[in-house]
DNA sequence: CGCATCGTTGATCAATTTCAATGCCGGTGG
DNA sequence: CCACCGGCATTGAAATTGATCAACGATGCG
């Protein structure tokens, strides 16, 4: 399977105290409400959080001088983001949309102590997103745009999608050229494909936002080549 | 910089006991020479191991059930590889050249005990090796075939160039079609660049695995657009 | 010496990008 | 309330890049 968007860690750890603002849990974590388009960091910022994706869809990107953009991943529940590099991030992260991430301190990851059982699990969520991403390797460097785009599709209706009698319903909260940027592709030609899935019957699309997948063989068939 | 070949981790701690043959250093670490051609380790087996490379260079590999296969990296001295995913290693490794590597018992990355200083080593290697795969998305999805090889042969360059006067000698032992899976092209595109930048004075091939960057700035100004 | 593997080159083809225009929708202000 | 505006999505046609198919050359090894 591939196209794992981010990076999944074993099922939370039970958290009592929840405060909707920005609440304080413990020294070691504590949540963070962000709406829809604001940043959680940017590239360069000192990276004093790893944080938790508990709600929400979040977008990491990376900015080439000459403008490029590629993103990295979209993060969505479960998902860990902002592991640093040195003391820094190395991407941008904002919210796609409304979003609850909990904050581990970065030490966290740095130490054991004081929580060796957390610093075990983002520990862990590293190893597993180095595995994410070289699958994400493939799937920018060898498969068709049908290949990528249904493989995407596929990847979020297993992840999000609400299973109904029409089919699997998928929100995409992304913009075109996230996907685009994501996938190594213009905004074009995701477009196109998703026409192109459309017109096969695999999708269909209330919204460019809102899918329902309604063949999913025939979209698995789309997501491998053979 | 792009293309980070693959994780690069602080310098080496002092390694006494040598012996030419597998021989154990500690019950931490053993040294572990590798024949060029030879696997260190496969896909789905056992990880038992992370290794840190110290001379050679050895290729990180995956490949799909219809064939396809994608070279996740190639591993040059100061490098780690063997991250694994669970209990598994989710690559092949074989050894391009003679290799020698240093086995670390993978343990040392799961725990902070018997050997911290090992722990945070291996770990921010494995946050170092995030970061440098986020490079290697830039470099697979959104740059053209002569900027990803300027980009590749400016980074062997880089870290295994030997300045002469007649410009930057560079090894490059791994075959044309390694570098095509690399960056996601075919064998014939590889070829047709590297003549494309012999002819236009930027390298010079003795054979096609030893080459001579005689004109840098040519090299660099191919390896990013504008 | 002959075979096998790898590298190189050429010609054609197909996929995706690029360029251009239009449609759609939500928000804003008259 | 409605018209206009801006951002995003979609579609079409042309251009371009890299893949594919095919042949040949070089190199090393049994």
């Amino acid at each position: 399977m591939y196209l794992k968007l981010a990076t999944t860690v074993e099922p939370q750890i039970e958290i009592d105290q929840f405060s909707s603002d920005a609440g304080e849990v413990s020294d070691q974590r504590f949540y963070h409400p962000l709406h829809a388009g604001r940043h959680l960091f940017h590239e360069g910022d000192e990276a004093e959080n790893v944080y938790e994706v508990e709600r929400g869809m979040l977008r990491l990107a990376r900015v080439m001088e000459n403008g490029r953009r590629q993103i990295v991943a979209f993060a969505l529940p479960g998902d860990v983001v902002g592991f640093p590099e040195g003391n820094l991030h190395h991407t941008d992260c904002d919210a796609i949309t409304d979003c609850v991430v909990l904050a581990h301190r970065r030490s966290a990851l740095d130490r054991c102590n004081p929580n060796p059982e957390l610093h075990r699990r983002l520990t862990r969520a590293a190893l597993h997103e180095i595995c994410a991403m070289q699958d994400h390797f493939m799937m920018l460097s060898s498969k068709s745009a049908a290949e990528k785009i249904a493989s995407f599709v596929l990847t979020l209706a297993e992840r999000i999608g609400e299973p109904a009698t029409d089919g699997i319903h998928v929100d995409i909260p992304m913009r075109r050229v996230d996907i685009a940027d994501f996938l190594g592709l213009t905004t074009e030609t995701v477009c196109r494909t998703f026409t192109q899935f459309r017109k096969a019957g695999l999708i269909t699309l209330e919204t460019a936002q809102k899918a329902v997948v309604r063949d999913l063989e025939g979209l698995r068939a789309r997501a491998e080549p053979e």
